[in-house]
DNA sequence: TATTAGCACTCTCTTATGATAAGTGCGAAA
DNA sequence: TTTCGCACTTATCATAAGAGAGTGCTAATA
């Protein structure tokens, strides 16, 4: 794709288009533009820089005689260079920052509150997935004995973040073998990322006497339960899709039962965000610009939050006709608000 | 509200409207009836039955000359009187009891999967409440010292629930205070509910010395939470929604931003399926049968799980138009499977 | 006396029709 | 290069007409 100068001219037009239609949702035509923002030229002279514009791919028709509607493109030069930088204002930081003290030492409830956060003031569908405790390194491990057989483990995380898993055993335990498989896996384990435990187990167990054998085979074969690498299988807050839904691109049916689909099947989203295709910055995908064809009529912004090595993401997944400006800031505050509580907070 | 007897043939005709109702969602007219089932009657003998029905209140016109619509009147005759009794296949048992044997230890997947599940078979939302281990007997509470000022308290359920709760102190503490509590707590607590434990805990440990004080009292302070009625805060799991919403009741735009609005919001459903207002058995609630007047368009099937003195509320949620009989079967077959697994499952 | 036939009437749903409004594209004028 | 004027396109809305399904009532029938 060749890169195409707009003239000033141009960008002008361009950006009083796209703020246009993202206010109103209609197409919009020369008339129409030349009405409510003083440009000093005609709606004729408008029809021919709009003309241009489709041309270069910038904008297009629902139909002949329709106004102008952005495209991926044009959204995409819209985000790039034609919009208000992405600020807020300090009583909206204000508001984010408040809203986010919350009382919780639970992981699940401050990721919960984020995202209602979130989509309320975005008025988006917004996601926030479990941090991935892959990179996380392993601080301490306990493990309470529950009954004769069942065995609660818990798992420390280096900055804060605490697992538990319950283990079944098939045999009756002496509670006195527990007390050395503890200190042996603290032993060797404490110190490691999750994913290097995950992958060397095996090979750090290999001499254990055969009295404790049984005991450290259950942590090996549950190895990916103990050490997973992403927090819960249940991977992701999701909320707001009553904002989402209020939207006029949902009159029509069909879009409105895909996104509830999507909802319940959160593992799309969670796809769809993965932090795999996320760097420091935040990310911007636009329509067709994402991977799944599920999603091009869908915008996505979304941005890594984090606590020493172990990240998440958040974002938010909406109709491309959003506040871009607006949304990108609010999704980077969150996300720096977040890696902040985290970092300093009771958590 | 009066009793009234209906006649042989009245009841015939009302079930069969109401079965052609179920099944097709149209009002239903005389000679469509006489169309589809052989019943020796004219359409005009019909009408005349479906006049003396729609007067007793059993039925009613969406306008002037449309066809029947059953009433809730109607539908609680149908439940209690006139559909086919309740009853599943082995081959539909069997498919249920497979679906249930999943291999996990965890509360959260066990109920996520029957969730889903009931969900799946019903074809409406489903909803699985976590057990109110408010009546739950304290077993064992044990405590394990994260960091300096962070604890991590995990207290076993009698049969086999455990919950873990972190605690932060205000200072640090020593190890050796710790172990002292965790054996006062055990010596005073286990074998109590957790109800009785919430109203008496204050008055229980009175008597502490000042030098254990300061760690009691946290203890006490947080004791919703490490008490709760409930188990978590996220009290339900709730799955389906979009088999509810592909049903035609559902073209309307208003049904369907509610029902979002529904899932997003557990609180009502959870409300909805309070286990006050449910007994050993059953409980079909049909339309403005329900308290809240936002459900008067849905009806509400569930029934309770137990295991032991904990129990738990599971259902479906739907529009008044539903499959009765079976659905009923369903919910009563996953409860009793659900409380079987519990009972003597590994969890 | 209970049942049926016949008929006028009502309401919804679909399709056709025409008018209106918003917008485009293009040739010609400024 | 910009603007004007004009023919043309398309969506939207209201209205009208006709079909289809059903009711309610009266009169005839078994």
């Amino acid at each position: 794709m060749e890169t195409v100068e707009l003239n000033d001219r141009e960008k002008t037009i361009l950006r009083n288009i796209i703020n246009h239609f993202l206010e109103t949702a209609n197409p919009v035509g020369s008339r129409n533009l030349t009405r409510k923002y003083q440009l000093g030229l005609s709606p004729a002279t408008i029809r021919n820089i709009m003309a241009d514009l489709e041309e270069e791919g910038f904008l297009g028709h629902p139909h002949t005689s329709a106004g102008r509607v952005p495209t991926d493109k044009g959204y995409r030069y819209y985000v790039d260079s034609l919009m208000a930088p992405p600020v807020l204002q300090k009583e909206e930081k204000d508001i984010i920052r408040q809203e986010l003290k919350v009382f919780t030492d639970e992981t699940d409830e401050l990721l919960r509150v984020t995202s209602t956060l979130l989509s309320d003031i975005t008025n988006q569908l917004a996601c926030v997935t479990y941090p991935k405790i892959d990179a996380g390194i392993l601080e301490k491990l306990q493990i309470v004995q529950l009954t004769t057989s069942r065995l609660l483990v818990v798992v420390a995380i280096k900055l804060g973040l605490v697992k538990t898993i319950t283990l079944e055993l098939k045999a009756e335990i002496n509670p006195n073998h527990i007390v050395f498989v503890e200190r042996l896996l603290n032993e060797r384990l404490v110190g490691l990322t999750f994913s290097e435990i995950r992958k060397s187990l095996l090979e750090r167990f290999k001499d254990v006497s055969d009295t404790y054998k049984p005991i450290i085979r259950v942590f090996i074969d549950s190895a990916d339960k103990i050490f997973p690498e992403v927090m819960k299988s249940d991977k992701a807050f999701i909320t707001g899709a009553k904002n989402i839904l209020s939207q006029p691109e949902f009159i029509d049916h069909n879009h409105f039962q895909s996104i509830v689909e999507l909802i319940e099947d959160k593992n799309m989203i969670i796809q769809f965000m993965d932090p795999k295709n996320q760097n420091e910055d935040i990310v911007v995908k636009i329509g067709t610009e994402n991977i799944s064809r599920r999603f091009s009529d869908y915008s996505l912004i979304s941005k890594e939050y984090k606590l020493g090595g172990i990240k998440g993401t958040l974002g938010i997944v909406g109709p491309k006709r959003m506040q871009y400006s607006k949304i990108i800031a609010i999704v980077e505050y969150v996300a720096e608000i977040l890696s902040d509580y985290l970092r300093k907070g009771s958590l």
